[in-house]
DNA sequence: CCTACCGATCGGTAGG
DNA sequence: CCTACCGATCGGTAGG
């Protein structure tokens, strides 16, 4: 007897198809353009299927949202899950940061930092979805942050909330530059602010971890 | 004898009218989205009044971003005029950008930042006038370091690029941070950010200034 | 500057 | 998942 199971794979294949298409689209021309009509022509779904997939215009914002969450985890934080929590992971990431705009992997650049310049003058649940994924982001850089301050990798007297300021700011600054000039410098200029800026929060010479007597 | 000259003021006034309104809108929602419709709605002009000022959307586009570019100009440069050419203009021109966003002149934030998000993966006009508008604004940061390097006031081995990375980068991160948090300790975290940046450029104590001898 | 209108596209629904 | 269709809005034109 037939399972459903054929069915059910192709409609997952159909929605990741969609939310795929939606992504490339949205990260060069943002998520409010984002149009039913548009989408179903790139993907060969008529827009009723994709209106099957997600019952509204903001349903599929939010499924585009989350797709590409899912793209910069594995691009930015999974790849430094091997590496010692603290100031070696922030290092990693924010490697893996200058990487991910150096590739390319959005086609039009961080797409946070479209999306967030697009809808942080807007109000409803897209809005509040993109301010989420905002905190999340610094979430995890605070809780590095303070995993190297406590293994004495960063000065106890470092203010997070200001390195995170001015991390965020490379990054914006390296994804503006990327994108209005295509110039490569951009990355090494993004690497050597990154670099002194982390050396700005180092202990200072002398200063003994924070860790366990013995 | 009638003179035209009410009619032509007339006709200025209800330009004025439509850009200022296309400034406000694309602010918040951007470029892109800018309709003759809304517009004409907002402003009380006929959409064919709109199309009489602007014969076409990108003409609206530009002209808006036209407006724009002066009031940014009358914001951050304008004032700093009165200063001397070198660091002190460029430390005024720090402090009234960060006025600006701080003030909101715009009611989504910088208007540049925002537009050049949009923009910076397309093609055409539009996109041609956003990149230009940053490179005078670079340009224009550019022209003041190499006098406070020339006056002695900057060390002689100050990288302008990486400088102006990294104050654009000081800047996108407060407008980001203003727009999503409506945070007002983001603007102390950039003031920061920007003392420590030009006091890394500072010059070696003891130099002496590029100045005529005598 | 106005009204009236054009074809195209929008988000979404009906019915299957 | 499809076709067919809804009212609204899009950029732009015709005619005055």
């Amino acid at each position: 007897m037939m399972s459903p199971r054929r069915s059910v794979h192709h409609a997952q294949q159909t929605r990741h198809a969609i939310v795929a298409a939606g992504v490339a689209l949205a990260s060069v021309e943002g998520l409010a353009p984002l149009s039913l009509g548009r989408l179903a022509a790139v993907t060969g779904v008529s827009k009723s299927g994709i209106v099957g997939h997600f019952p509204s215009k903001e349903a599929l914002q939010l499924g585009v949202l989350a797709e590409a969450v899912r793209i910069f985890r594995r691009e930015i934080t999974v790849p430094a899950e091997h590496c010692q929590p603290g100031l070696a992971r922030l290092q990693a990431v924010a490697e893996n940061w200058l990487s991910y705009l150096d590739r390319g992997v959005f086609p039009g650049g961080c797409f946070f930092t479209n999306v967030t310049a697009e809808f942080d003058g807007r109000e409803g649940p897209v809005r509040d979805a993109i301010a989420g994924a905002n905190e999340e982001w610094r979430g995890y850089l605070a809780a590095e942050i303070a995993v190297a301050v406590d293994r004495g990798e960063l000065d106890p007297a470092t203010a997070a909330d200001q390195l995170i300021f001015e991390l965020m700011g490379l990054m914006l600054s390296l994804n503006h530059f990327l994108q209005l000039d295509h110039d490569p410098r951009a990355v090494d200029r993004a690497r050597l602010g990154l670099s002194r800026l982390l050396q700005s929060c180092a202990p200072a010479p002398g200063a003994t971890a924070n860790s366990p007597p013995g």
